[in-house]
DNA sequence: ACTTTATACTTTGTATTACAAGGTATATTG
DNA sequence: CAATATACCTTGTAATACAAAGTATAAAGT
């Protein structure tokens, strides 16, 4: 039981990453921000909980990584994902799956 | 990995069964079918995963049972839930931080 | 009458996963 | 120069939907 929003975020997490993702490439950090920005802090990720999910995702090939360093001063390099084709295939299909549930979930919820 | 649907589902299958008990008293088999007809069948739960919830709620003393034998001809009596006064606080609790967290990722998935 | 399917409830074991809590190191701000 | 933010990583834990098994009655099909 204890919180409501950590087991609803589950699922959902993977979803908004890709999203971000297939927008742009972008390092681990960044999404964080990014998500917690765009939600309006609706949504807030733990940095445990980000890095472990990425992982995740390049083991099942849905995005990949390389580093690189940025040209405004700062000298140590970044871990940039990019998104792969098959994890395009596998954002399209999970946002179907949401809109659906989503779907089902707000005709119960309406009386 | 494996399934998304299932990971999605978590957490939002306690909503939906205190929504249909705040409307009115029902029994566990009943709240499958109410979920999967309701939802258009994009929500499916299994009797192995209700009525484990079930109890978790009455645990929590969100929910209460009592037996009642109905008077259609039905010999064997069912096991009726009624939601209590702190299942409905915390079904509105709910029921906020899920349209939040809604809000929040459809405004991450809107480009 | 008999067989099959649906209803109704229960329990045990498993896989998944967000998070807490710890760590390291660099960059930025006051 | 101290404090805070950034950036990445790892281990252990609690929570939980489900599979799969069981028991028993009711309804539907032939």
């Amino acid at each position: 039981m204890q919180n409501f929003k950590k087991q609803f975020k589950k699922g959902v997490i993977e979803l908004t990453i890709l999203k971000l993702l297939y927008e742009k490439d972008q390092y681990g950090y960044s999404i964080i921000q990014q998500i917690s920005k765009r939600s309006d802090n609706h949504i807030e990720i733990k940095d445990g909980t980000l890095y472990p999910i990425l992982y995740r995702l390049e083991d099942n090939k849905f995005i990949e990584n390389y580093w690189k360093t940025d040209n405004n001063g700062r000298s140590k390099p970044r871990k940039y994902y990019r998104i792969t084709i098959e994890g395009r295939l596998r954002y399209e299909e999970m946002l179907k799956d949401y809109l659906e549930i989503n779907e089902g979930i707000k005709k119960i919820l309406k009386s």
